[in-house]
DNA sequence: CGGCCTTTTGAGTTCCATCAAACGCCGTGG
DNA sequence: CCACGGCGTTTGATGGAACTCAAAAGGCCG
């Protein structure tokens, strides 16, 4: 059966031109000639691979990209923005939410077959299960190399509550927190993840919409896995298996610890136990001391309170030289004096 | 190689007595002559089945019991009560605590021995790992059949904090609560549990110390199955390891709502939300009203607040005419606007 | 250097914990 | 049968911790 192949393009000429050249070489097009309608279409003829104008009318690019993402049953598609624009601003945003490739126009024909061809190689490859019954490490290195990598700015969403799962993820390098909302707008945040942590995995492992929303802290690199090539390898691996449910075992395990502390335990120590917990995952140096780099916010969306509250404490420990501050960084002079903080 | 037999009574003639017959029949025997030393020998010896006095000097039978069933080690060493009591309230109690027989003096040769050897029949049953490749409910029936079924009475706790978990226990019926310590005594609780409910997995799935302590609310029935059973279903059938990570995640995802709850919501909302959980998890009826029986130390631990607190709210819905009570019990009645309950 | 966002400080208020005392329930023993 | 004590629950009064709103100060970027 043939490749089908969806472009959605607002120039005529170009989205004509294009699928022209496609059926020729023998690939089932489909095209629209703005967002709204490829969405549509994708759904609706899922796709083997999507190439998408990024300026358009109704729907842009990003838009586009991001619905096609959202649903599970489209965010596994290849895509390939293909755009006039040859700026590097626009490129990396496309490839940070996760475009496959990108085509500037003008782009000849070998251009085209070859970026459509590279993704199929890419799909085909990592069809495969591996039959490395090696060590966990190999294993989980192979999960890994299903997936892609993908470069993210700081302060980026890279998933809501509600949204229906369609990855896995491992940070390669960066800093990633998960949080909750609570009605009014306040945040509660629930996991902080560093270079060499999966997160993400808890709503994938039960089938159901993600719980808490996920955001990068600052720059950093992520794989994405797609959720089949996950599952696959949870149930048929017990490696794997394994290496999840001590995953999972240790997240209830510390959910029930910071539960205790919210219901019983003093904003005051609750602070000092939040500021720990940053330094022992951002933090660099293995010393007593330590800086750390975090916003008041996110401090207080750690301890579940109000960012004054976080300003006062901070106040407080530094007149009592457990902390310095300079400009918007924390010094901490002494984690096990903080560790030591009563009530 | 002989079987190992542990004996532990302090009335000479019975100790020897049963000792030479035991040799007789190739049995391999061990003596102590109070529980102190028989805790010992059973550490060092391992046998393969204890035979215990209660009433003794220095440690009696219970609590030798305890300290056994505490080790991993000795956990699953078989352990039958012998004992001149014949009152039924301590035959109750020694199996509660989850003893496996008991011989009620004067035994002769013949009940010695099959009760002996009814043990090994069964631990030998439950060694092979059957191949019921058949349904998810199959493989955890025979998972289950590994353990052995204990009566609890109400309040009794089961496992505690620190302790090394030995077992996976399974509510066949009834009720028990999971909940943490506060530093100064004040309760939280981690999860409600009632029939068809496994509990106790998380500590034994990365292998540390229970986080929590788990007690029953109601008398109940509980399957209480061997580590290493557990583990190698664990590892070995898919079905169990989907299972369980689903529990797992489940797990991860109610914790987080509940921390959100506790970091942002009223107590008078959580109060309502605790009186749902409570009334969800052990209320009869799937109507809109439903009675619930739970001790306000109960409730405030699941809220995470003082008793005078609960009181305080349970007067104030009964007020809005939300609940009514009747003695001890709280009759929820209508659980939607409970639901509504805002702030 | 000025504007903007973040952080800090201030004042008032609310919610809830704590301490104490009264109340009701229940089994016991006189 | 009732008085009694113990336990769990309810009610009252008070204080403190932390939230809210508001305004000032500080840091960072163009």
């Amino acid at each position: 059966m043939s490749k089908k192949v969806l472009i959605i393009e607002d120039n005529d000429d170009i989205r004509e031109g294009t699928a022209e050249v496609l059926d020729l070489a023998g690939y089932k097009t489909f095209t629209a000639k703005h967002g709204k309608i490829g969405v549509d279409l994708a759904l609706k003829y899922l796709p083997d691979v999507i190439l998408c104008d990024i300026m358009m009318p109704e729907l842009d690019g990003y838009g586009v990209l991001y619905l096609i993402n959202k649903n599970p049953q489209t965010a596994n598609i290849p895509f390939i923005f293909i755009t006039a624009k040859t700026e590097r601003a626009d490129m990396r945003k496309g490839m940070e939410m996760g475009a496959d490739d990108y085509l500037t126009k003008p782009f000849d024909d070998l251009e085209l077959f070859k970026a459509i061809e590279s993704r199929f190689k890419k799909k085909q490859q990592s069809k495969t299960i591996g039959a490395s019954a090696g060590s966990v490490e190999a294993i989980l290195a192979e999960l890994k190399a299903k997936g892609k990598l993908r470069p993210v700015s700081p302060k980026q969403i890279i998933y809501l509550e509600d949204d229906e799962p369609t990855h896995l993820y491992y940070l390669v390098k960066g800093q990633v927190k998960t949080y909750k909302r609570f009605k009014d707008g306040r945040e509660l945040s629930s996991g902080l993840f560093h270079d060499g942590d999966f997160f993400g995995y808890e709503s994938l492992c039960n089938g159901v919409p993600y719980a808490e929303n996920a955001a990068t802290l600052a720059a950093s690199e992520i794989i994405q896995i797609p959720k089949i090539d996950f599952l696959e390898y949870l149930l048929s691996h017990q490696a794997v298996s394994k290496t999840f449910i001590s995953l999972l075992s240790e997240n209830v395990h510390d959910k029930g610890k910071q539960m205790l502390q919210l219901a019983y335990s003093s904003v005051r120590k609750r602070v000092a136990e939040a500021l720990l917990q940053v330094a022992e995952k951002f933090g660099g140096t293995e010393s007593d001391a330590c800086t750390i780099k975090i916003s008041r916010d996110d401090l207080a969306a750690l301890v579940g309170t109000a960012s004054e509250t976080i300003s006062r404490m901070l106040a407080d420990f530094k007149d009592e030289e457990l902390i310095d501050k300079t400009g918007n960084a924390i010094n901490i002079l002494s984690m096990s004096k903080l560790r030591n903080v009563k009530q």
